[in-house]
Parts: structure tokens; C-alpha cells; sequence
DNA sequence: AAATATATAGTAAACGGTTGACATATAAAA
DNA sequence: TTTTATATGTCAACCGTTTACTATATATTT
């Protein structure tokens, strides 16, 4: 590969010349660029970033640690990542933790050998905070980690509000909420705290399910639904933490000779491409995934840059009806 | 951000002595080694890892380009292919193309300049070939791009012959085949040649309609299909050429008063979680798609050690039997 | 004619780590 | 006692690029 003493010397001028019109600093005349351009073509030089980086110290590079990309959820929110890293002139370094701890800490570590310039945490585990160094800016996602660490969501607490007045108006009488662990301190959480006032204020009945790390990992809640339903046969209405939880309620209450949505309505949350896909199609919260993404790579360049970053940013969220309901 | 200048400082001996602990080179005490690692960790230090990559003319990363990651199969395999390499202590950066051939031809200069060990290429332009200099190894994925890059697949024939003949055991008279463009020099092409054949050897009346790019881009299939429905009322069956197109056939077969399995038969190819979480629940044909990744990366790091590979490399499918037929 | 702007070159240090050559000192084995 | 293995140190070169500094040589204004 060339470099730039190569396209110095076809070029016949001197290095400083060559980096010189590289980096448009300093008078350059018009032949001299002409000739410079000339040598890159010629060599197929393009420069070294790694030479580059280190000596800026810095990589325009971002780490995002995510538990699973092939989980639609994440799988959307990294390619908004991504997206809106790269029209900035930014990299994205891909980490799937699986929710493990131990493999956290590892890609922190690595992230921060590699001198990213920030990680977006899509991430559920805790005590990660001590892992943190000090320089390297943090941003997370739907999760309080700590209180120097700015986080992005949607609003999940509206979310909620949305979605179960919908069930309610739609004349659901025995709703059921399942969710994630409410161990972990996820925004999330808001979503069942909405159903649960929402329900009380409404005087309709109401139950929520937790599930747990394995149902998580697996993305299979079959065993739990169809629990939920053989100790709850009365439940007219649920209310999914997720479209994938929706989806496979809707499964076991097909499985189980209920119409949806005439004996029970489902509803889901998040919006991935699932929630369109299946039959019949799910009603759902729709969070604003390309948005977080594009705060999140927003706010953890300018905390790159030494600027003040807001401490929480939530979007806003939307009903999106299908037939489900 | 410590360096090993203080790591030595602190340890109170020379810098030489660091990084021969560090790459365990030559002979080091164990008192030694321990006032080294309390230094590292009294000063949270980590090796500056662009430092390294310069030196050591690699960087340990890899490039990966997809159309886009929120795309299942897409997803899954990244996922696959970054837990392969971090296992191998490899990195990995991701790039969504969005099927934009200036974007793929961008993300490799891209890559080149960061000086990627290799690039993975799960996309679908031509005429890339030029831009892929002289010096990265490439590896693509289901994809025939030059003589001279490796390719690794499923057995796209096999599949076909697989769906094909399920589809006419279980009864099927009319059968129709739904997949992406030929023009493209995909292997997946030989699934609708696997399909011709069956029918014709076994005598079935069939048909294959070809979508276009936008329906692949917004993974939105209904029109095509509604129209294919309309043509041809009398489809009793649809090998359908992702999960994807699966889901919006079955949407649409039972907006149209069809009953699945009962009047029309549906299976899939990819076994994405999709697949899993319709109702009915879709047959397909499962590619091994966390092998795919893994042969990916260790094609690609082998090629990178300048090891000779093989320039094609298919892997076995499987059929998934659900609900859908 | 002097002052200023424009255009280019060379040298050297820096970024942080690795490595080879060479020196030195102690401890164990021949 | 000599040899050898073990343990550390110094020094310098190197990876490819950037940049500050200094030096010159034109060209254009005052």
C-alpha cells in the first residue's frame, strides 16, 4: 500500500506539501494540488486512518454495545446508529453482549483500548458504571446507569397511558400486562407503572406478568402466556412490553381457540418490522427508533467534543393500530 | 488516559520492561510482572491499540457491509459473524449500503483506509469488483461477485428442491415461486431453478414472479402479491423466497378469505425469528446462517494470513416444518 | 523600493507502542 | 571457574501522518 513519502516522490514535491493539500492548510497553487491528486489516483493512495488517529487522538469512531442485533429492536436502533454516524463522518463498532456482564466489561475495556471516541450502551446489565474509566463519554439507552451518564428514550410512561386507554376504550374489562424484570433499572418499567394507574383509575381489572432473563435471551414466552391464560382465562386484553411478546401472545390465544382480536385484543410496543408482519397485524407503541438513535450519536459527539449534553432525552411516542386490537 | 510511559514511571522501571510483560517476550520475574499489573491497574491503563495496529501493520478489525442490519437475516448474520470474531479477538465494523452502490464503493475506501484485515460483503451490487484494490481480502456472502473471491452460501439448489417437493407432497397442484431479481447474480436464483425443475419433472403447474428492488429495499411484498392473487386465483401453493415475503403472503392470502394451510400452502426460506412468531407459523427452509458467519470470518482471517481458501463454500439447509403448510 | 501575500521545501518532533541490538548483573549448572 | 540461563536496562529505529518552525522564492500591493 502506498503512502504518502510514495506519492511524494511521484508526485516530486515533499511530504509536508503532499499532507498539506490532504488537509487543505496553507497556500497550495493549483498545479501543485493538480499534481498531488494526480500521484493518489495513480497509487490508489488513500491515507492511513490509523497513523491518522493516532496522532489526532481521536478515531471518529463510535463503540455500541448492544445484548443482540439480531433482536429487531436493536437490530433498528444500531442501523440508525450507524446511519447517522456515518453521514457524520463517523464509525461503528459492533458489540452483542448477550446480556452477559462479564462480556460487557471485556468490550468496554476493548472499546476503550481502541480508542473510540464514545459507546452508546443499548444494554440491560448493571454495576457497569465502575468499569467506566474516566474520559470515555457514555451515552445509554432506556436506562439510568448513573447519574453522570446521559440517556436516551422514548416516553415510556405515555407509552403506556397510550396503550392501555386504547385496550380500555376498545371495552376490554380483564387486562393483563406482561413485561421484562422490573429488577432492572429500565425506563421500561414506566410502561407497566402507566397500566397499572391508568387501570386502577378506570376501575378496570388488571394483572401484569414478569418475565425473565431467560424468555429474554430466547425471545420465547411461550410458557408464560400460556400460563398467563390457563391462570387467567378471563383476561380480555393484553398489553405486550414488546411486539415479539405480542406476537407470540396472539400465537397461544389462536393455539387456544380465542379469536383475536374479538375474544382478546393484544397490543404491542416498539413497532419492528414483526409487528407488520404477522397475521392479524399488531397494534403497537411505536417508538421512535431512528430518532434515539440520531440523539444518541448526536449527544455522545458533543460530549466527545467537551460540550454539555442533557441528562435525559425523551421522545415521544405514537399509537399505531392495526388489526390486533 | 495513562500510557506506558506511566505504567513504567510507576513501576519504577523501564518502558522496555512494560511491553515485554505486556507481548510476554524474553525473561520476566514474577515480582516484576506484579508491580507491572498493580501499575496497569492502579492507573487503569489499557495498550493503546491504534498505536498497535500501526506498528504491527493490522488492526485486528474487520469490515462488514449489508444492505441493512435491520433486516433478520441481515442481523442474524452479523451477529453471527461478530460473536465468531470477537471470540477470535477480531473487531468489528459495520456498514449498512442500503443496495446503494455509491455507498458500498464509499465504505470500502472506507475500510481500506482504516486498514480492515478484511471485508465481509453480504450485498448485492455489481461492478464493485474495481473498487476492491489490490491488497484487502473480501469474502462475500451468497453472492458471486469475481473469479477471485471467495463465496460462502447455503446449498440454494437444495433448498429449493427441498421447498418444492414439500409443497407438491403435501398436495399442491398450482404452485408459484416468489423471489428478488434475477438480474442479480445471486446464488438464492437457484432456488427458483431448483423450483422449475421439480414442477416440471413432477408435472405441477407453476409460475414465478420476480419483485423488484424498491419491495426489497421498504420489505414490502403486498402489492406484488395481491397481484399474483389476482392473476392467479387458483395458487394452491407459494414457495416464497425469504421469511419476509412468507408473512405478507400469508397476510395477504387470508385478507383475501384463504384459509392457511387449508387452501393455500406458504413456506419460507431463512428461518428468521419471523418465521417463528406468525400465525399460522411459517415451514421454511433454514439456512445455517450462524455457520455462514463463521466461515465468513475464518475465510476472511485465513486469507488475511495469506492462507490459499477455497473459493466457494456451501453449506448445508434444512426444512423446517410449522404450520403454514 | 519596500512591504505583504502566496507558494513551496526541509527538518524534526510528536502520537504510543514494539522490537532488535547490545550491555550488564545475578544465579544456577557444567 | 567457566558457561549458561535468567532478568532487566538503554538506545534507536520504525509504523504513517501531522504540524510547528524556518527558509526561500515569486508575485502583488503599497
Amino acid at each position: 500500500m502506498a503512502n504518502l513519502k510514495d506519492v511524494a516522490a511521484l508526485a516530486g514535491i515533499s511530504i509536508t506539501t503532499v499532507s498539506r493539500v490532504l488537509n487543505n492548510r496553507g497556500y497550495i497553487s493549483k498545479e501543485t494540488r493538480k499534481k498531488v491528486y494526480d500521484a493518489m489516483k495513480k497509487l490508489n493512495y488513500s491515507p492511513n486512518e490509523v497513523a491518522r488517529s493516532l496522532f489526532r487522538q481521536h478515531t471518529n469512531m463510535i463503540g455500541v454495545i448492544v445484548p443482540s442485533i439480531s433482536n429487531p429492536f436493536y437490530g433498528k436502533l444500531a442501523e440508525a446508529i450507524e446511519t447517522h454516524a456515518a453521514a457524520k463522518g463517523f464509525k461503528v463498532m459492533l458489540c452483542n453482549s448477550f446480556h452477559e456482564t462479564e462480556k460487557e466489561i471485556e468490550y468496554i475495556k476493548m472499546l476503550e483500548g481502541n480508542k473510540v471516541d464514545g459507546v452508546i450502551i443499548g444494554s440491560r446489565s448493571t454495576n457497569l458504571v465502575e468499569y467506566m474509566g474516566t474520559g470515555l463519554p457514555f451515552v445509554t439507552i432506556d436506562r439510568i446507569l448513573s447519574d453522570s451518564i446521559p440517556c436516551v428514550s422514548s416516553d415510556n410512561y405515555q407509552g403506556g397511558v397510550l396503550a392501555t386507554q386504547f385496550l380500555i376504550e376498545k371495552g376490554c374489562k380483564n387486562l393483563a400486562f406482561i413485561g421484562g424484570s422490573r429488577k432492572l433499572n429500565m425506563m421500561a418499567n414506566k410502561r407497566n407503572e402507566a397500566f397499572m394507574t391508568i387501570c386502577k383509575d378506570a376501575g378496570v381489572k388488571c394483572m401484569s406478568l414478569e418475565t425473565g432473563e431467560e424468555e429474554l435471551s430466547a425471545m420465547d414466552y411461550v410458557a408464560c402466556i400460556e400460563r398467563l391464560f390457563r391462570e387467567n382465562p378471563k383476561v380480555d386484553g393484553v398489553f405486550a412490553s414488546s411486539d415479539l411478546i405480542a406476537a407470540q401472545t396472539i400465537q397461544t390465544a389462536v393455539k387456544s381457540g380465542r379469536k383475536v382480536p374479538q375474544d382478546i385484543r393484544v397490543i404491542g410496543y416498539d413497532d419492528i418490522i414483526v409487528a407488520r408482519m404477522t397475521t392479524p397485524s399488531i397494534t403497537t407503541i411505536r417508538q421512535p427508533i431512528n430518532e434515539m438513535g440520531r440523539y444518541a450519536v448526536d449527544i455522545i459527539l458533543d460530549e466527545a467534543k467537551g460540550e454539555i449534553v442533557p441528562k435525559t432525552t425523551v421522545l415521544p411516542v405514537r399509537l399505531i393500530v392495526r388489526e390486533s386490537t
